[in-house]
DNA sequence: ATGCAAATTATTGTATACATTAGCCATACA
DNA sequence: TGTATGGCTAATGTATACAATAATTTGCAT
């Protein structure tokens, strides 16, 4: 993507992420070109991109808003997303190489020491969060599908727009954690099978600890 | 979308679709507007959402390519849509209505009577087709998710891309009616395992029929 | 005061001019 | 002859002017 247009699409969506711009903000052509510093033309072109990553909803002569997310779209993202990375996970399990094994087992212990060490607990699950998105990321890229990676990171992204910074309590960050050990077992066991239960699991949870924040989000838009 | 920019986006489409614009030919942007009969605005716009949907691919200050795609690249698109039109052949059969089930029906008795019919083998084809896309996009919908409806949408009509004119034989034609039979069955039943069973199956049936057409393809690009 | 209509304003859609970049060809030199 | 370099050309990237549309406000009549 060109220079102007990137730094356009890459302010507006860390903008959205941040909740700078809240769901269903209006997000005004001239607005954004003061905000961004580049003329409408990549600006323009940024928004479209957003809308097709739907990120941002855009109707003809009324410009572009911010999608707000309804509890059943977010049921439907965690549904899709559960069956995807469960299939990204068995697909793993059985083509995963050393490596990549490696690195995923090493992502887990970091996370162990970073459970162990004293800090604040934000600090504790902003660092686990970080380990999380890259061992997840790692498993898609050892699934050996392409297609499927750009497939979860749109639905993983499209996730955090709809509670930006959702609190995670210390048991789920345990069990997120438990979940991850299980993964590295069925992944070095060649199972794939047990890959997919483990990570349906591990995401079905995950849905569900998040339900609290979402109940306080009503549909809108 | 805008009156300009979805002219250049249904017409730079079609001529894709249709072979008009084959896999890898490079797509300048004056030539468009020339096609097109638009300004230079709306078919970049067309061509960034084109590209969105992975029917072109664009490259930085090296303009659109039409993408061709690679006997993996189909492999990994079929494994996909048969996962995922599993899952909402599962859901549809949780979740359909009386209507909806009917419609299904419909299309059924519709396809016999196609293929009973005394019409050349090409224009049996093409009706079949047509109804096998009304069929499935029936089920789709009947699945109760938005997203997944247009997830397989984009898919289906990628798969569509990969060969245009696939030809089918009366055989393969006659095992795909078969599933569709199944199909409704196991819809009517309101058993979800059974229905994924038989549209997982009737999806991989699909990609080894298709086997020859794509062999003839060797990845470029 | 209220509802409707016309005019005004604000915003998006489109076209085009200008800037920048990449690819190509010719020329010079080893 | 082969390679590298420099400028030329053609394409894309960006900005902006103009057109069309939707929202808002204002004025008038009831």
């Amino acid at each position: 993507m060109s220079n102007a247009t990137e730094r356009a699409y890459e302010t507006i969506r860390n903008a959205i992420l941040e909740g700078t711009f809240p769901p269903t903000a209006r997000l005004k052509e001239t607005e954004l070109v003061a905000y961004c510093r580049v003329s409408r033309t990549p600006v323009r072109e940024a928004l479209r991109r957003l809308a097709a990553e739907d990120f941002v909803v855009i109707q003809r002569n009324q410009g572009a808003r911010v999608k707000s997310w309804s509890a059943e779209d977010l049921d439907e993202l965690f549904s899709l997303r559960a069956l995807l990375e469960g299939h990204a996970a068995a697909r793993a399990a059985s083509r995963i190489s050393q490596p990549e094994l490696a690195g995923i087992a090493g992502s887990v212990q970091e996370m162990s020491k970073v459970l162990g060490r004293s800090m604040s607990q934000k600090n504790k699950t902003t660092e686990f969060l970080r380990l999380n998105s890259k061992l997840h990321e790692a498993i898609w890229l050892a699934s050996g599908s392409e297609r499927l990676v750009s497939m979860l990171r749109q639905l993983v992204e499209q996730a955090l727009t709809a509670h930006t910074a959702a609190q995670f309590s210390l048991e789920r960050v345990a069990q997120s954690h438990h979940h991850h050990e299980e993964l590295l077992q069925a992944l070095s066991a060649g199972d794939p099978a047990w890959a997919e239960a483990v990570m349906r699991n591990h995401i079905h949870a995950a849905r569900h600890a998040l339900a609290p924040t979402i109940a306080a989000t009503p549909d809108q838009q």
